[in-house]
Formats: structure tokens, sequence, C-alpha cells
DNA sequence: ACCTGAACACCGTTCAAGT
DNA sequence: ACCTGAACACCGTTCAAGT
């Protein structure tokens, strides 16, 4: 019995039957142990989840250096919807931990110092992790609450998906119109989305960059534009 | 004892402590009942979550017929995620209802008919939904999970955080830079990258919205690019 | 050092019994 | 129709007692 061990079988419990299911007694019982012999490996239910949200930031793919940075943001923000899919349980408490582990720690540590590397100012950087971030976990949020079937297009076959369908058209014109026109149309899948805003924000970040970079050039027209110093006050 | 009654007291619970706190034994003292009694006015837990979520989309306020889509949609953001700052219990459930509400509808049907009459197409207006609303959700979701003074800048007043400053500046130097040249300086306030956030994303829309307009002028030169019919297929 | 039975203070919900 | 006591099958956690 090992801490590591602990956290493992935690996280399989939850990503076979939701945070719910992970109680501290069903949790000993798969480990083959007693309820109250778990708290001499962990401090308290707390601390598993804690451990439990760090090897989900160990699962992300960090950006590689030298990799062009719209290319590694890109990357990255796919590879965080991928591991919050896989471990739906988690995103609500991904930010929530009062305690971040060092794989959390080491996450954002790689990639501030990628983008400071890119040529973002400090500000800048914290700019495009917020506006990256708070998209992908809110995307992930609403993918992870849809009926979906496996392929990825709303699950629309039952009887009462079709009886509220028909009220909505009436009741709710507009939604019922784009239900009908858009999401309950087979070719549709709500994951297909994620690049319209990815991409979007990413265009965005450009931009501004490009505005920031030619800013500091007017400021200091001798300078490369580049990383070492913060152009922040 | 009504049904609205108990929805107003458990919103009231769980605003002032959190959704941990409200348990249907707790509301019913409130109410001054047992809590057996709860279960003739509502059928469940999840149907008083339900009822909650469907109160929480209620207070959110809805773009004006007329107003231009910008300034709307930037509204719908801030109050968003005011209400969501007031009920931070909601956001991780807003999504997750299996059975929406009426006032859940009627907002999202709202929504829809106002970018529509925009000029939206209805592939343009489900883009704009779903990266507006996952950014709006997914900034709620951290901004609700920081801590912070009354100001909205970072709590950096006790000892454990600037130890841990000192530490982190040691093994994760950008963290550690990020975090004495920009988070916990003074003037720093999380709150303040919504606006830049929304408005990339608000302009990034504007330029997807006149491609598109370009796209559909070329296609029938005649029409005036506006929202009566579908242009998806 | 590691494990555990009993216990405490909680949960959501059912059911039969009351008025 | 509305309320409720007792009960069931759960929680996280403490504590004294075992090896």
């Amino acid at each position: 019995m090992t801490r590591e061990r602990a956290l493992q079988t935690a996280m399989g419990l939850a990503d076979a039957g939701g945070i719910g299911s992970l109680s501290m007694r069903k949790l000993a019982a798969e480990l083959g142990i007693e309820a109250m012999s778990l708290y001499h490996h962990v401090r308290s239910k707390e601390d598993i989840l804690d451990g439990m949200v760090d090897i989900v930031f160990s699962e992300m793919e960090l950006p590689l250096p030298g990799e062009e940075w719209k290319t590694a943001m890109r990357r990255r923000a796919e590879s965080t919807r991928a591991v919050l899919a896989k471990h739906p349980w988690a995103i609500g408490i991904l930010d929530s931990r009062t305690s971040p582990g060092t794989a959390t720690l080491r996450y954002l540590d790689t990639v501030i110092a990628f983008l400071r590397a890119a040529g973002f100012s400090i500000a800048m950087a914290a700019h495009a992790l917020s506006v990256l971030d708070s998209y992908v976990r809110g995307f992930a949020m609403q993918e992870a609450s849809l009926p979906l079937d496996q392929s990825g297009s709303i699950e629309a076959a039952t009887e009462s998906i079709l009886e509220q369908q028909h009220m909505m058209s009436n009741a709710f014109p507009h939604l019922g119109e784009m239900a009908a026109e858009l999401i309950l149309k087979p070719g549709y899948a709500y994951g297909n989305e994620f690049e319209f805003g990815i991409g979007l924000i990413l265009d965005g970040l450009d931009g501004a960059l490009a505005g920031e970079g030619a800013e500091a050039a007017r400021n200091a027209p001798t300078g490369a534009g580049s990383a070492a110093s913060p152009t922040v006050g």
C-alpha cells in the first residue's frame, strides 16, 4: 500500500463512475483494506483530490521549446481538452485546489517560460493564459455535460428528445430551429465547435502580440522585440 | 410551504456556505419543517438543483432587441459573470442539468433570436454561443477559485503565500516572476483579464461575421446579407 | 509502523403511520 | 393533502485498541 497506488485506484473509480462514486470506503475496498487504514497513507479525502488533480496536470502535453507558438498553444489546448474528457470529474476542481502540486506548478511554469521565449511580455502571457485556459475549460465543461453518442454527435434517438424538440419549436422557435437545422442533423458534432473558438482566440492573440511588438519597437527601436526583459510596469 | 419558497431558501443556503452546505435536512430546518416533508413539494434533491439552476438563468440579463450586437453580447457576458460570481456553486452544474427549465430555454431562445436578427447564420450563431459561453463560464470558474480580497486583487497578506512565493522563484522561476512582477503587485486584479478576453473574442466574431457576409454577398449579390433564412447546409 | 472495530455526526430517501 | 418518526443504506473522520 502506497499513496501512489491509492491515487491511481481513486482515479480509476472517478473515471468509471464519476466523483460521486469515489468514497473512502469504496476506495479502501478496492485496495483490499479497511477505510480507516487509508488515513495512514493520505491525510484526508481533500488530500486525495489534490493528488488526483496533480496527476491530471501531469498528463497534459507541454509546449516544446522552439515550437511555433500558435502550433504549441493549439496542441496544448487539444491535449487539455482530451485529458479533461478522460477525467470529467476533474474539470470542476482543477483550479479550486488551495495547494497545487508540483506537476501543476511545473506545468504552469513551462507554459509561461514558453510564451516568454516566444516574445510575450509578462502581461501578454497572463492575458494569453487566461483567455486560452478559460475557453478550454469552459468548453470541456459544456462538452462533458452533453448526451453524446460515440461519434460525438448529439444522441437524438430517444423519443423524449424528439417530443421536447416538437414542443420546443412552438414555445422556443429559434432554439427549435437551431436544433432542427444544425445540432440534430447527422453530420453535426458539438466537439467541432472547439476548432472555431481556438482558432479565433489564437488569431486574436496574434494580433495583440503584433500590436505589442510594434509598440515596443517604437519605444526602443534598437531592441529586437524579444523576450528577455519584462515590459510591464 | 411552496416549492418556490424551498428553492429560494436553498439558494440562500448555497450562496452562503457553498453547495456542500445544502442538505435536505438543513434546508428543511431552515424552512421550519422536517426533512421528509420536503418530498411533498419537490421530487428529489436533483429536482431542487434543477430549479435553482433555472433561477440562476432567470437572473441573467438578456440582449435587448435593436441593441448593437457586440454591445449586447458584452453586456450579456458581464451579466453572466456577475450572476455566477453571486452563485459560484452554480458554475459547475449549469450545463449538466438533463432537464433544463423554462427560464433556461427562454434565455437560450432569446439569445439565438437576437443573433439571428443581427445577421448571424444559424451556424455562426452556434459558433458565437459556444465560444462566448465557454469563455465566460471557464473564466467564472477560475475566478471563483481565487483567494481574493475585497478589491479583487490576490490575497497576498498571509505568510504562507510569501513563503511559497520564495520557494517558487527558485523551483519555478517563470511562475515566480509572473507572480512577483504582475499578479502580486498592488494594482493587479485577475478580474480585469476578463475584458481582454471578451474584447478579443468579440473582435474575432466580428471578423468571422464580415467574412460570412462577404461570402453570402458573393453567392447572392442582390440579398442584403441579413438574417431571415438559414445559410447552413 | 501499519491496520482495524466501534463509534460519532452526518447524508438522501422510503415507508408506514399519523392529522 | 400534508406532515412526521423510524429506519435503511450510505458518508468522512476520530480514537482506542490491536499486531
